[in-house]
DNA sequence: AACTATATGGCACTCTGTGTCATTATGGAA
DNA sequence: TTCCATAATGACACAGAGTGCCATATAGTT
């Protein structure tokens, strides 16, 4: 996509790198599905992907990072969403509006639906990934915090919103990756309904 | 307390346990607040408990049950609070008064709090612990679930729920044990109102 | 005393994750 | 072109988590 005829990446001089990161993880997605993930070692999805096992390591943090990885962009763009938001004064309710706008907003920001799918099965199916979620979903918690403590939420209840807000969404998620609708919507905002800001 | 001059525990035969899990992990609780928990290894704990490496491994899964194992009790009166819950029909938010009567309950199952406070306070500083929440929090997911869906909340708002009760909840234990309040019992009552069952 | 049942712990093994370091491949300067 | 600085690679070694196997130890039972 980038790098193309118009657009030249500025090169420091060094080797190059020789793999696709995502790549890697798309392979690595697969063979998961296929034989398992605590079955699959690391040295495995090195051999296939023919690189060495200490460079995977330093395209990932970590075996779960494979998997959970390519949930970043979603994340980021969920949080970068706040950024966007209009005001800054404390209407009533409006905030839980402002807070579905971002989160329909991360949908926008997923490439392939049907991977992030199968990513999400994945996760659910295999505990050592689901423990992972706070991890990765932790990140917005700080921008999720200031957007409501900026609209006059307190302190400590912002906190037990996210805290609410991040395990209802992720549950949704599942639930959406669980079923066969196309559209995560619906189970987004149904996560939302349970929470209370008034 | 048990196997007193009155009560005689029967014993099969064989070799009897030699060591007091309890008594190993407060003291694996105390080297990991002293050592830090990444630092201290399995054969560290086993060496001071005069113990073997596996004979712990036979008696804690892994090495975030060393501490992790201790909030059993508290997670299991929580979820046996339900059982004892009065009506099966439907009222309008009474039900989020059973699940806050079962939720203050889980206090009551605590033997000292001090002790709670120290391993709430460890799991929250390291990630590793702190990412292990939900494989033990998750224990009574089932019997809240049950609870509502009695109830006659929807299936899916009893998931959605469930989860967004659960980050909360832990994260006002956190915020209990950050602080240093004795009650814990505010910080759980703020924790669910941030809920909405209507 | 012999037998049975259970806990222990030593040993070896796989896998994860990290640190070290020589090697390789590039861009840029001489 | 040749040399050099730079950055990625992968081989090796290592510590620690967690598991399986098995000999040993300690109890009750016959």
């Amino acid at each position: 996509m980038l790098s193309n005829d118009s657009i030249t990446i500025k090169r420091s001089p060094g080797r190059p790198v020789t793999i696709d990161p995502e790549a890697v993880a798309a392979l690595a997605l697969r063979i998961f599905a296929e034989r398992g993930y605590e079955q699959t070692s690391m040295e495995d999805i090195a051999r296939e992907a023919h690189v060495g096992r200490k460079t995977l390591y330093r395209h990932f943090a970590n075996k779960a990072d494979l998997v959970w990885g390519g949930m970043g962009p979603v994340i980021e763009a969920s949080a970068a969403a706040f950024d966007s938001a209009p005001a800054e004064p404390l209407p009533a309710n409006a905030i839980l509006d402002g807070l579905r706008e971002a989160v329909l907003a991360g949908i926008a920001a997923i490439p392939d639906l049907a991977v992030t799918r199968g990513r999400l099965r994945l996760i659910a199916e295999h505990p050592e990934l689901l423990s992972r979620s706070q991890e990765y979903l932790g990140t917005r918690h700080e921008q999720t915090r200031s957007y409501l403590t900026a609209r006059g939420i307190p302190e400590d209840t912002a906190r037990y919103l996210c805290a609410a807000l991040s395990g209802a969404l992720f549950e949704a998620w599942l639930q959406w990756a669980a079923h066969d609708d196309s559209d995560p919507a619906p189970y987004l905002r149904r996560a939302l309904a349970v929470l209370r800001l008034g």
